[in-house]
RNA sequence: GCGCCCAUAGCUCAGUUGGAUAGAGCAACGGACUUCUAAUCCGUAGGUCGAAGGUUCGAAUCCUUCUGGGCGUACCA
């Protein structure tokens, strides 16, 4: 039985005991910052003086007198402060959970309270006409390290991408690079004016020149600028797909937006809201009302020279993910989209999803601090810093860390001299540190004919750094559920930490590998659980879990 | 104007249904290697939780107003 759920067992039953069932107060137990104040506390006595009408503390003390427990698991129960009761649990309980996270392995800390159902996140979905930014870079270590966390908590976590491969955009990147193309060759051709006039462009045109010559010039116009759109989007497709393997990130699909226009999806889209009386007609366009759903105005979804727009084309997307099956849908969007949340969602309710099925998370701006100075970035001047300088710079487990270390909804600030910085500036290696350490000590351990085994005396470990060691391993399933059920991701690094912190101060203070067999056995055993917990998080984080540094 | 995000130590940030003396890391200062990795550990210092009200036994946390910063408010994608 869990800890917790034993502890409110004996609480409920203390209560029932004393005739204050009937109050019906919820048990909850909290962790307290303080060791002095035990390993859980419950403030129960606090929440019964209405109905009681007795002095908290009174009441604390006839619920310690009712309570009856196992004197293996708690140690002492104390009453303190304006009335809170305090559980120390005994060391008992501690030594044998060491043997319950070495025989759970790379399991511990997971949970089945999905039940394998399908669910989707969609995230980086970056425009196929230019390189990768680092807010994809953020979005995508935050939407893979989702998905892994999902897995963790049970769900069936699928990753996709949603590629804008059709459309204007398509049509002015083929433009641009035409113009590039031409200009390379010396030719004349305009570059339209909201083209794109990255050095990229360039590039690709160059790309282009070197493989195939000039038998592009020959072509009219609009048939080159078409045929370089589809050159350029399957190179620009090539280098996305090249940096997220980089980076680690292995998408379940990439679904195209050709692939929607080619069959038509956004008629039936249409036809259906049609039919639900969703739609209007006005100044020759074609309306959704969206505000019927808590949106602030209407939404076009067919334009007055009959193209659909690219909201109609994404309520088609979304309608897919419901069609393949996927119960809860996740969508990781920029800043620059939240005023899209509320037509997106109107659009899933009209279509008769639940409106909690479908949740948007706004992964806010990365900040690239270069010197203590933030870098002014400027999409107009071309100046905008790839994704790729950043990973090639500071490395993938450091701009993974980085970026997921910190709450989703708020601004970060990326330090770049700091992130790249091997030394104990930087908080990667200091978790890091802790695994290669413990590989170091298991090597140690095993060239003096010393191992973890089955048997080790695990009553044997005693000490407070030990006690406290094993308390932090123990949260990981807990870290693990809060933060899948509640996306803020950031806690499992935050926890690893605290690990990382606990076990370097046991290691301080306690040799592992000692005359002592029995006891060398026991330590190695805690050890061994510390690196499953560290590597468990490390896997859900994506960063590499290093045997020497 | 309206909407969203943010404001906690010098810097970057945690702070779990409202709980006990608001915590880490870095930076600063002082210590610890004859040892399984000193990329570590220990200690000191550092705070009007942006401001003002309110709710209550109790507020960084909930409510209102205000200030300051970022972003958004397309028949673009």
């Amino acid at each position: 039985m869990k800890i917790e759920n034993y502890l409110t067992k004996i609480l409920n039953d203390a209560l029932t005991h004393l005739n204050y069932g009937e109050a019906n107060i919820d048990i909850y137990l909290e962790r307290p910052k303080l060791e002095a104040h035990g390993d859980f506390s419950s403030n129960v006595a606090m929440l019964l003086p209405a109905f009681a009408k007795k002095a908290p503390r009174k009441i604390a003390e006839e619920i310690v007198e009712a309570l009856s427990y196992d004197p293996n698991i708690i140690e002492k129960v104390e009453i303190a402060g304006p009335g809170f009761i305090n559980f120390f649990l005994g060391m008992g309980y501690y030594q044998s959970s060491v043997k319950d996270i070495l025989d759970a392995g790379i399991e511990f800390g997971n949970s089945d309270w999905g039940a394998g159902r399908k669910i989707q996140v969609e995230f980086v979905s970056a425009n196929p006409t230019g390189p990768l930014n680092v807010v994809s870079a953020r979005a995508a270590a935050v939407g893979d390290v989702m998905v892994n966390l999902f897995n963790a908590v049970g769900f069936k976590g699928y990753r996709e991408f949603y590629v804008n491969d059709a459309g204007r955009q398509i049509r002015l990147l083929g433009e641009s690079v035409s113009a590039r193309y031409m200009e390379l060759l010396d030719k004349k051709e305009d570059l339209p004016e909201e083209g794109y006039h990255g050095e990229y462009v360039k590039d690709i045109a160059r790309e282009i020149i070197e493989q195939d010559g000039d038998k592009y010039v020959r072509l009219p116009i609009g048939d080159r600028q078409e045929q370089m759109g589809q050159i350029a989007l399957t190179k620009m497709l090539e280098s996305q797909r090249e940096m997220m393997d980089l980076y680690g990130v292995n998408f379940d699909n990439w679904y195209h937006e050709s692939e929607l226009r080619k069959q038509n999806a956004q008629e039936q889209v249409l036809q259906d809201l049609k039919e639900k009386g969703y739609i209007f007609e006005e100044e020759g366009a074609v309306w959704f009302k969206s505000t019927e759903f808590g949106d602030d105005k209407d939404r076009v979804l067919v334009t007055q020279d009959g193209n659909p727009t690219y909201f109609l084309i994404d309520i088609a997307y979304h309608k897919t993910k419901y069609d393949r099956g996927f119960e809860k849908l996740y969508d990781l969007w920029g800043p620059d989209h939240h005023g899209y949340i509320a037509r997106m969602s109107a659009a899933i309710q009209a279509m008769g999803y639940p409106g909690d099925s479908f949740q948007v998370e706004i992964i806010q701006q990365v900040n690239l601090l270069r010197s203590g100075e933030v870098i002014k970035m400027s999409k107009r001047a071309g100046k905008i810093i790839e994704m790729q300088e950043v990973i090639e710079e500071v490395g993938v487990d450091a701009a993974r860390f980085f970026f997921v270390n910190r709450k989703i909804t708020s601004h970060l600030d990326f330090d770049i001299d700091l992130a790249k910085k091997q030394s104990d500036e930087n908080p990667v290696y200091y978790l890091q540190y802790a695994h290669a350490r413990i590989c170091s000590i298991l090597n140690f351990a095993h060239e003096k004919g010393v191992d973890p085994d089955e048997d080790a005396r695990l009553d044997l470990l005693k000490e407070p750094e030990e006690k406290n060691l094993i308390a932090a391993l123990l949260q990981l399933p807990d870290t693990i559920s809060k933060a899948a059920t509640s996306l803020d991701i950031h806690i499992l690094p935050n926890y690893l930490h605290d690990v990382a912190s606990v076990f370097h101060r046991f290691y301080h203070y306690h040799k592992v590998v000692s005359d002592d067999v029995e006891l060398s056995k026991a330590r190695l055993a805690l050890v061994k659980a510390t690196q499953i917990v560290l590597a468990n998080g490390f896997g859900i984080l994506g960063i590499t879990a290093p045997e020497r540094m």
